[in-house]
RNA sequence: CGGGAGAUGUCAGAGUGGUCGAAUGUGCCGGUCUUGAAAACCGGUGAGGGUUAUACCUCCGGGGGUUCGAAUCCCCCUCUCCCGGCCA
């Protein structure tokens, strides 16, 4: 959640970041409008409130010295009955403010890129020299035909479309680049966590899924639960509601967890292959940082994925993304891409982000910064997608005939 | 899933309608004493909102109700523990 007071005393500075993230100034208007509403309906109440505590506590020293309370209790119960259309407006203010401020996406930092979509990111570096090949090289679902590594029909058949099935040597990669993953991540002082993959709605709010974005989200039928569509949720929420000592920080996780994702309005989009998925695996990294440190944790997270990348021996290269390509709840975020030949283009396979305090105003996730309560900045990162780095290892490692070589720095997980 | 008990500050634990944001112990912070530490003694010590700072409002698992007034009474929910069932 943005920061009201923040948009209230710097409008014109903090309507200009949103317009970049497509927010209309009429809705930002709009919010600080119902947010000085409900200040003022507050103040009214609360005032109101104090009289009818003070004259309560008067008239139980009433009754105590056995004094009449008649006048009294009329004075009372007209106040109480004054008080119920302030209490209802209150009410209906801080409900009508946050139905519009939980949709406000996070302001973009002044340092991201101008641009409309993905075409205006600004590729930073690349990183290993594609190599060329004496062939044209396969995509990973021939590849996967002449491997047998992986089954389509029967992983639709078992759920339905975009889910699919790893058999023999792919499914024994997937396992060893886990492992590969999780390791590295620890020798960074990333700590190793294992999850629920079914989360609560507070906690997809907290992360920013929810309200916004539910039809991207599985959900339990008749519960309050859901399928994560990232691990980003479950480390981010462990510290939901906690107030942290500022030597605890930074928090440094790493999980495995499957994700889970609806894919909605990605119809025809990457419909042939494990690209894209409904369920996939992945390695993710979240840090909870003190403010003034996030940036460089920020940048220490993109050099592991980066690093991690290369130790595969993977060409990939990083992509600061632009105001339109931002997500709902970043200030700032880099995407690796990695090289697939096959498809002779990069595609995304690690996308890091540092929300600021965004997800931590929404998740109330504080830390002790003297006497006073701040809130914490919380960053997430891939590291990596698997499923895409499997993807990726097939197309860059395969030969003429379709076999494919496994990267040395995996053969000890094999 | 069935039966029973419970949920209060760091923790333990009192409080069953007003003087309770909450006894007492413990932990933590500061001080006295000490060469230093421990012990002992003295003082301070929950959160959120709000204010320049006060005031003031809210919070005793969550939600609703009764009452002038609720930690305390009533209803619903969640969670924890114990017993039984089922089970990797």
């Amino acid at each position: 959640m943005i920061d009201l007071k923040y948009l209230q005393n710097n409008f014109n500075e903090a309507s200009a970041k949103l317009e970049k993230k497509g927010v209309e100034a009429k809705t930002l208007e709009n919010l600080q409008n119902l947010f000085t509403k409900l200040k003022e309906a507050n103040a009214t109440l609360e005032a109101s409130k104090a009289e009818q505590n003070s004259m309560s506590k008067l008239f139980g020293q009433y009754m105590r010295e056995k004094r009449d309370v008649t006048e009294l209790k009329a004075k009372v119960d007209a106040n109480k009955e004054a008080m119920v259309p302030l209490q209802e407006r209150a009410r209906e203010a801080e409900e009508a403010l946050f139905f519009i401020a939980l949709a406000m996406p996070n302001f973009p930092d002044d340092s991201v890129p101008e641009g409309a979509d993905e075409n205006d990111n600004v590729e930073l570096r690349k990183v290993l020299e594609p190599k060329t090949f004496t062939f044209k090289p396969k995509e990973h679902w021939e590849l996967s035909e002449i491997n047998g590594w992986i089954d389509f029909e029967r992983g639709v058949k078992l759920a339905k479309s975009r889910f699919s099935v790893l058999r023999g040597e792919a499914s024994r990669l997937e396992r060893a680049l886990i492992n590969f993953f999780l390791d590295t991540n620890a020798q960074k002082g990333f700590i190793e966590h294992s999850v629920p993959f079914i989360n609560n709605s507070t906690m997809l709010q907290g992360t920013g899924q929810l309200p916004k974005f539910e039809d991207d989200l599985f959900k339990i039928d008749d519960e309050d639960l859901y399928l994560i569509p990232t691990a980003e949720v479950p480390l981010t929420n462990l510290y939901n509601d906690e107030i942290l000592s500022e030597k605890m920080l930074p928090l440094l996780m790493t999980a495995y967890t499957p994700c889970f994702r609806k894919e909605a309005g990605s119809a025809g989009r990457d419909t042939r292959g494990i690209i894209r998925q409904h369920q996939f695996n992945k390695v993710e990294m979240v840090a909870i940082a003190h403010p003034d440190k996030s940036q460089e944790i920020f940048e220490m997270m993109v050099q592991n994925a980066s690093d991690i990348l290369t130790a595969l021996g993977l060409p990939h290269r990083v992509v600061e993304l632009c105001h339109g390509d931002l997500g709902f709840s970043a200030a700032t975020t880099i995407d690796l891409e990695v090289w697939l030949p096959g498809q002779n283009q990069y595609r995304e396979i690690s996308s890091i982000s540092n929300t600021r305090d965004f997800q931590a105003r929404r998740a109330k996730i504080r830390f002790k910064d003297g006497k006073k309560n701040r809130f914490v900045h919380t960053l997430n990162g891939s590291a990596l997608a698997v499923g895409r780095t499997i993807v990726a290892i097939m197309e860059n490692y395969q030969n003429e005939d379709g076999s494919i070589e496994i990267p040395e720095v995996l053969k000890k997980y094999m």
